[in-house]
DNA sequence: TAATAAATACTACAGTTGTAAAAGTAGGAG
DNA sequence: CTCCTACTTTTACAACTGTAGTATTTATTA
């Protein structure tokens, strides 16, 4: 099974733009989350040497600036932390997250059937 | 809103048995601990003092042993946890989590079956 | 061609985490 | 009263994180 790099909070912020708006350079990247973050633009170097460094990022130079394109996909990404949560705080199974949810009335009922909808619209997508 | 101490992955091992047990004693979380992992006591040892420190535990001195007992509920401290994840990578709902998930296909239809018994359970329970 | 501006590369530094060894201390056994 | 043993306290140390400053290189402009 594929290796993939572990990504702190803050470069995940990086990694989100990269998967937004790839291939991209240090300069865009720089400018983009500078206006979602305070981080100085030193800061987010420091972020993109990491992730190339941690083999998430590819960096290739182009004239005088490097274009960065992602080696990780989002989904994966995501699903890898969806389970090892799951699994750390609810025995690895949505559904016991949802029953947690439900027990202690987080979820509204505007959220309970907005859910049985989505459960239904798979059901239409036909057998597995 | 209330303080929770941040507790990582490998403290949290520790936490749980402190809420299966607690009042719980040094040497019988070692006990339990030495049981499920293969950390050496001075590790768990190291544990159990950062928690105190962050204010996750309290250690009354009984005699000669330390009897531990927290000061961080389980299910406030899941809840913070699940909020900040959802937040990560869901935009915050966990609705857009379960779409996901029904998405890429990661829900059996034997999930999908016990969910919906899972949310009309919900519903019998009547108007908040 | 020399100075400037923009990028990249290198260095820093404290806090957290995982993992534990080493040193100190006090209560019970002899 | 003394020694051993079980506990507690102190110390260690590298990797990872968040957050940047400083130094160097390079392309552009005068």
């Amino acid at each position: 099974m594929k290796e993939i790099p572990q990504i702190s909070e803050a470069e995940y912020e990086v990694m989100k733009v990269i998967w937004n708006f790839e291939p991209i350079s240090t300069p865009e990247v720089v400018e983009k989350l500078s206006n979602k973050s305070d981080w100085k633009p030193n800061t987010i170097h420091t972020m993109l040497a990491r992730l190339v460094k941690k083999k998430a990022l590819h960096a290739r130079k182009d004239g005088r600036v490097f274009i960065y394109t992602s080696l990780v996909e989002k989904h994966e990404y995501v699903e890898q932390k969806s389970k090892s949560f799951l699994q750390q705080f609810f025995g690895g199974t949505l559904n016991s997250m949802i029953l947690n949810f439900i027990e202690n009335d987080k979820l509204s009922n505007e959220d309970i059937s907005e859910l049985k909808k989505i459960l239904s619209m798979r059901d239409k997508k036909g057998e597995k």
